[in-house]
DNA sequence: ATATATTAGTTGCGCCTGAAACTATATTTT
DNA sequence: AAAATATAGTTTCAGGCGCAACTAATATAT
């Protein structure tokens, strides 16, 4: 019987690197902002200026709706969103970021980038390709690509 | 300002691809054999027949201590491995599979595998390269490989 | 029109996790 | 050799998460 490497099996090996990178980045703007990764996602999602429902941030992040709701109370209760009942369904809101959530948003995204770009900087360039292509691969066969018509 | 884009930034990406994979991997397992993450990360650590301590599966899997800690203690309960306190350090034990966690290891295996496989095959072939070469290379951009001194 | 089903978002609850403190043992320093 | 420091593993505790139940509103079926 051939043995069975853990380390060697995608999925160990995507979740500990998902792990591994996103604790990166989540300490340093949790450190500097106070941020959570819903609360990021919520920001990085508005950050368009376009508004979105909570249900299209869920679809769009796959994210928990639970999770998605206790962030953007937090957001907003620190101002940084709003929240507008839409008037064709009183059920649901159209968040967008306020005036102090894009200022926030402009300090947080060159963090975020560096990082991002340190973090590809040490792949040649040929990997940064073969990732790419691989990962944009299993989206797809995931059926994770972003969908646009799934926005409001 | 160019507009950034949560779904194109590889630390979400990377999260969301484990997350989705995992969550169908861990479901599996834990439906048939009620086994959870980190139990199965500790039994697939074991399986090659040799002996780990904790700390080594602690450094290999790259998990929390107190989980393995837990891990451990439910396997142990169900006597799907033995600890054997190391004759040299008295705080120490040396764990390895009873015959019955290698009786369900072995059940394990090609449910695990087979997930695996049937992921892949949803890529071409150069997709599937291009993954490979790609986690790779960030796992050594990260120093994440295996590193077999760390064992026992 | 009324009843039924569905949907947007919220909330209570139990579970899991990681941080930090802790115990027991080993190692290093003085 | 005693004291200080480090290490293996456990445990307590607080916070976050997803599930499932819930409320309010909308859509569908009869």
């Amino acid at each position: 019987m051939a043995d069975f490497a853990l380390t060697h099996f995608l999925p160990f090996r995507l979740n500990r690197l998902a792990a591994e990178i996103s604790e990166g980045l989540a300490t340093l703007y949790a450190e500097r902002f106070d941020i959570d990764i819903p609360q990021w996602r919520v920001l990085a999602t508005l950050s368009s200026g376009e508004t979105w429902t909570a249900k299209a941030i869920v679809a769009s992040t796959r994210t928990h709706k639970s999770t998605i709701s206790r962030a953007v109370e937090a957001l907003s209760r620190r101002g940084l969103i709003e929240s507008i009942q839409a008037p064709d369904d009183k059920r649901a809101f159209h968040l967008r970021l306020t005036a102090a959530g894009r200022r926030l948003f402009r300090q947080l995204e060159p963090l975020v980038l560096d990082y991002e770009r340190d973090l590809l900087a040490r792949l040649s360039e040929s990997e940064g390709r073969a990732l790419a292509r691989g990962i944009g691969a299993l989206e797809k066969a995931l059926k994770l690509e972003e969908r646009r018509d799934e926005a409001v």
